[in-house]
DNA sequence: ACAATGATAGTT
DNA sequence: ACTATCATTGTA
C-alpha cells in the first residue's frame, strides 16, 4: 500500500534522484531543540498516504519553532489533554484544532517530558489531492500555503495527533534530496501570535511560491 | 475590517 | 457556568 523508504545515504548527486533510496527522518534526528529542527526541516519532504486516495509527496517550505519557556508555545502552561503529544517522544505528530475550523500540524522535538515542537506552516505539493473543491485548486501552488490549508489538503485532523512519523502510519518525513543554499533560507519572526512575537523563529524557502507570507525582519 | 466556528483555559 | 482567547482563512 504505502511505498517504503529505506535509510540510504542522503548525499547522493541530484542526477541520481530517481534511482536513489529515500531516507526516513527518525525520532533521534528530532531529539534536538525546535529552533534547530525547524530550519533543518525546510527542504525536507512530508509524505502522506491519503485514506482511500493517492500518496502525496510535498516539500516543506515554511516552519516555526515553539520551545520550552516560550510564552507562545502551547506547552508553556504545562501538560493538558490537548497538548499532551508535545510532551511525548520526538518524531511524533502534534495536531490541534484552531479557530474551530482548521487543524495545525507539528513535529514534536526534544526528548520525552519536554514540551516543544515545530509547526509546519506551508508545503509545496507534488500532486493535487482529489478531495478538494475546484475553488481550492484555482491556484495549485497555494493549496498548502498556510498551516490550516495544508492540513485540509492532506486530510490531517486530530485522529493523527500523537502518531509516529512513519510509513506504517500513512504520514512520514524524509531528508532533503539536495542541500539548500544559505541565501534562500530566510529567517524571520513568527506569524499570528501576540506573546513573544519578536523571537525570530520562523524559516521559509525564499524560492517557493507556497510560502504563506514573505515578510523579512528588516522590512515592514 | 471581520465573520465563521468549536475546543480550551481561566474566571465567577 | 460563563467568557475570552485562539500558532487561521476567506470575503468585504
Amino acid at each position: 500500500m504505502t511505498e517504503k523508504p529505506s535509510n540510504g545515504n542522503a548525499t547522493v548527486p541530484i542526477s541520481d534522484q530517481s534511482a536513489m533510496a529515500s531516507s526516513l527522518i527518525t525520532p533521534k534526528w528530532c531529539d534536538r531543540p525546535s529552533t534547530e529542527v525547524a530550519p533543518d526541516l525546510i527542504g525536507c519532504q512530508l509524505i502522506r498516504q491519503l485514506p482511500n486516495g493517492p500518496l502525496i509527496r510535498s516539500l516543506i517550505v515554511e516552519t516555526e519553532a515553539y520551545a520550552p519557556g516560550d510564552p507562545a508555545c502551547h506547552a508553556y502552561s504545562g501538560k493538558s489533554k490537548r497538548n499532551a503529544a508535545m510532551f511525548g517522544a520526538p518524531g511524533h505528530s502534534y495536531v490541534y484544532l484552531i479557530y474551530g475550523m482548521y487543524h495545525c500540524l507539528n513535529v514534536v522535538t526534544e526528548s520525552m517530558g519536554t514540551g516543544s515542537a515545530v509547526l509546519i506552516r506551508a508545503l509545496a505539493l507534488e500532486t493535487i489531492p482529489p478531495q478538494l473543491t475546484p475553488k481550492q485548486v484555482e491556484k495549485p501552488h497555494r493549496i498548502a500555503a498556510g498551516p490550516g490549508k495544508l492540513c485540509r489538503a492532506l486530510a490531517i485532523e486530530r485522529q493523527l495527533d500523537g502518531v509516529l512519523y512513519h510509513p506504517d502510519n500513512d504520514i512520514w518525513l524524509e531528508h532533503r534530496l539536495n542541500p539548500l543554499s544559505a541565501d534562500e533560507l530566510i529567517q524571520t519572526t513568527r506569524i499570528g501570535i501576540t506573546k513573544a512575537a519578536e523571537r525570530p523563529w520562523r524559516w521559509y524557502l525564499d524560492r517557493s511560491q507556497a510560502v504563506s507570507k514573505k515578510k523579512r525582519l528588516e522590512q515592514g
